[in-house]
DNA sequence: AATAATGATACCACCACTGTATCATTAGTC
DNA sequence: GACTAATGATACAGTGGTGGTATCATTATT
């Protein structure tokens, strides 16, 4: 059960970090050595999230990454969409089709209403409330 | 997000099958038959599910196994634990150890929340649950 | 020109999940 | 008593996703 993978989390911290010093321009180099994250894992990282529009990037000498957004629009949910993938998983793929089932099962009813939940906490999340405590 | 993973999941199938047939005794030649699962691996599963004291098996011929607590005792959240170890792994694992920011990390903080909130619900649904929908 | 950054992309290793296979044992059936 | 059909115990195996690394091209600053 853990509901983060490592690049989701390590997104969320490197987020965090970027949240302390909006303006800044900050690179993999400078996470790597204030995080103590893997490197080339960040650089890919990173990069994701400038292609899903939450960081501006600069190329070149003194380049790296801002804050595309403030941080009370960045939602953990949407990370976790980005590197997961799509939610709502608990559809029953029975070989490898969806369980024709699935509409009635009482075992995907409590789980779906399970994630529901889980799914309408974690969409109040977003980075300004982490960063607030 | 998978909640379960297959062999809780098929665990759960085969209980709830169990559950419809109280005081039969259900081999896994049974499941197979009727629940299409493959049926080595539902043996390994039935022969964790007895270990574990869900269920009581009888060997050879017309041998199989049968419920051993009343539908209502046994809980969704117990046969997660069973197969996919024990909850609660929000922690952080920061390069193998667990990261000392783990106490006042916020990203922590509102996983650790979450989680909880999500495995306090599960605790409330037991095999009884699934069989009255 | 050298350097330090990102963009794009291919590649790789490990491990958990998802099974299979085998041998031994036990209990009914004939 | 032999046969058969079940479980007990356990070892083995395939595969996909996670968690990375590596490389080459491009861009911007010094
Ligand atoms: S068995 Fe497929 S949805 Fe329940
Ligand atoms: S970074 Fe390890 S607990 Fe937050």
């Amino acid at each position: 059960m853990n509901l983060l993978t490592r690049n989701t989390d390590y997104a969320a911290r490197a987020l965090l970090y970027m949240g302390g010093r909006r303006g800044q321009r900050v690179s993999t180099a400078d996470i790597h050595r204030d995080l103590k994250l893997p490197r080339p894992f960040m650089r890919k990282i990173l990069q994701q999230l400038q292609k899903e529009g939450y960081l501006v990037s600069v190329k070149g000498y003194k380049g790296g990454f801002t804050l595309a957004l403030p941080p009370a629009k960045i939602r953990l949910i949407e990370l976790m969409r980005i590197f997961q993938g799509d939610l709502s998983l608990s559809d029953c793929l029975f070989q490898k089709k969806i369980c024709s089932c699935v509409a009635v099962c009482p075992l995907r009813r409590e789980l779906k209403a399970a994630e529901k939940m889980l799914v309408d906490r974690l969409k109040g999340v977003t980075l300004a409330d982490l960063m607030k405590k």
